[in-house]
DNA sequence: GGGTATTGACTGAATGTTCAGTCTAGAAAG
DNA sequence: CTTTCTAGACTGAACATTCAGTCAATACCC
């Protein structure tokens, strides 16, 4: 029986994603090496044999979650850049999706996500790759980012690639203090830091936020 | 067994310390959630068992031994900064204790426990609050530093709060891409970078690295 | 059409291993 | 002889992965 909207709906393909999504859920809640393939299944709906049948191991599913929860956030986070114009505003943009949580839909709080990438990278290649080229495509963010404000005269001199390092090691490690929830960083000051550093090293004028979306 | 002429030396204090040098090892090269009571006692050359008896459990074991190894770093720290008058070169003592590896004896390389450290506080309170209170600790002593620096006038006016919550973020991460081997982030590279933001915001001329200890 | 192989999706019940923690009893120390 | 240490053997539970097969749909042939 045709159930109309539904019955092209069990493709391998969505079974596979409605996994990969349950398995950042769980990530998220227990932490990726407490994550059971059995609590994956669940709460996918399934049984833990089709989540073998799909992902040939554990460690499998996991990494190919991480990659695709990324990949989701910088998205995301693309699209939302896309609406701005101004290189200083989309640079201010991209340093709030680090802080300013996801009021809209889709992309939950990856910090700690982050923070097992981390240290799962240390020890599984996979992971290890995915966190590289992800690390990689943001700095390149940035420094194109950069160049392009110059070029429009927005920016001052300065060497994008430093920049960019030195950018996003500094939103990494103040993202750390609010996933930790550490009391004395809010996600406010994190934000104020972070754009003082941009606007000081750009040099341009920079005063409080922009008008949100 | 007494072996050799010290046999004063097994008291429980010294058994202990053993058992977190060992899990610290341990940790290092296995990851904390990988790792084993039983490999904890063959590297301290005892039984599963002892190390349950000095330690109830497995989490008060490897709670206990990042605590242990941040204070034992920490410490390494301050004795290394102690030899320094200027307060530019404190600080910058400061940063190079974070990337420019430890020549000497003790403090092993940090940084992967770091990356277990904060993986492990989202879900262990135990670990959270060391992490918590190290952190605290480590920005106290940036901006004590970066007082006693204006007060001496070596430093121009900036927010102390503030400086010491960027730098410790900047130099948390430049310190994972170190740790996880990022090929485009040399320990120079990221000294050099960290040291331009902080001769750039305290405003004092930074010419390269000062003779080393 | 009607049968029949083929294939992909899926499952429940094993299997086998890995470990944290316990138990018992022996050795050292005081 | 009593307390503190120490180790070997053991237990019980937790889990990843395997297996043997069911079910439904599609393709192929007459």
């Amino acid at each position: 029986m045709s159930e109309r909207a539904g019955d092209v709906a069990d493709t391998a393909d969505q079974r596979r994603e409605q996994m990969l999504r349950a398995a950042i859920a769980v990530i998220e809640e227990r932490g990726f090496p407490e994550t059971r393939i059995a609590d994956v299944a669940a709460r996918a709906g399934t049984s833990p044999a089709l989540v073998i049948y799909y992902f040939k191991t554990k460690d499998q599913l996991l990494t190919e979650a991480l990659r695709y929860a990324e990949d989701a956030w910088y998205e995301a986070g693309t699209r939302r850049m896309a609406g701005v114009t101004s290189a200083a505003r989309r640079i201010e943009e991209l340093v709030a999706m680090n802080f300013l949580v996801d009021l809209e839909g889709e992309p939950t709080s990856s910090w700690l996500l982050w923070l097992d990438l981390w240290a799962q990278s240390v020890r599984l290649p996979e992971v290890a790759s995915v966190r590289q080229k992800f690390d990689e495509r943001w700095r390149e963010t940035i420094s194109s980012l950069v160049l392009a404000g110059q070029v429009a005269g927005e920016f001052g001199p300065v060497n994008a690639d430093d920049f960019a390092v030195t950018l996003s090691a500094l939103l990494d490690g103040l993202a750390i203090q609010i996933a930790l929830g550490d009391p004395s960083i809010s996600p406010d000051r994190a934000f104020e830091l972070g754009m003082r550093l941009v606007s000081g090293q750009l040099g341009f004028e920079w005063s409080g936020r922009s008008a949100a979306r």
